[in-house]
DNA sequence: ATCCCGAGGG
DNA sequence: CCCTCTGGAT
């Protein structure tokens, strides 16, 4: 996609939406990051309905550890993947305490030791909760690199890395929710809503899909 | 490459 | 029924 043509795309999608955030639910670093955990696979209307009635009686994470994993496992139970996201979860909160005070590091190598934090949510913890220029690339803006043309590679990475070099520093903070966002919403996996798209002209799929 | 794994939509 | 949802570890 040419320069000009990306310009454009960022420009749209801000008029759409001029100051985006995420839609998980949190109240702090620690939060953010603990959804985000459990997000994986997931949609974070479900994330949100079980960290509702968590958070209040965990937290941080000195309370999520005392929690324990039995009790955060019924918590969690309508979550996919409960059983890892409640062992990663814990596992987490005993390095916070024990090495960071009970707070998240603001640093992509701390987090991606922490178990259950790959790339891309080290990734969304830097971008949403410490204000840092990163692109998470997750299923949608995987999908919606490759299908628009803003952003095409074989692997999550590769996406990541376009990104980084296409889209011009205005729009950079922000990229990663615009993206996802209208990837949720419009440039959907299944049935995407071309007619309501406000960049299908510069798309180099448009309706071609399905 | 495979496993983990519930809820919601079509 | 099938597919998808802000993946990560082995």
């Amino acid at each position: 996609m040419k320069k000009s043509v990306v310009e454009q795309f960022y420009q749209r999608l801000r008029e759409n939406n001029p100051a985006p955030t995420t839609e998980l639910d949190y109240a702090s670093p620690f939060q953010l990051l603990i959804a985000v955990i459990l997000s994986a696979q997931a949609t974070d209307v479900g994330v949100n309905k079980a960290t509702a009635r968590l958070f209040p009686v965990a937290p941080t994470a000195e309370t999520m550890l005392a929690l324990g994993e039995a009790t955060l496992t019924d918590y969690i139970k309508t979550i996919g993947l409960y059983r890892t996201k409640a062992r990663n979860v814990i596992a987490t909160c005993r390095i916070l305490v024990e090495q960071y005070g009970g707070e998240v590091p603001a640093d992509r190598t701390a987090l991606e030791a922490l178990p259950g934090v790959g790339r891309k949510t080290a990734n969304v913890v830097l971008n949403t909760a410490f204000g840092q220029p990163t692109i998470a690339v997750d299923t949608h803006i995987f999908r919606l690199g490759n299908r628009t043309g803003l952003a095409p590679g074989k692997t999550v990475l590769d996406v990541e890395n376009k990104l980084l070099r296409v889209t011009p520093r205005e729009f950079m903070k922000d990229a990663h929710h615009w993206l996802i966002l209208h990837g949720r919403y419009v440039c959907k996996a299944r049935k995407p809503e071309c007619s309501r798209c406000c960049v299908v002209d510069l798309c180099e799929f448009r309706g071609k899909t399905v």
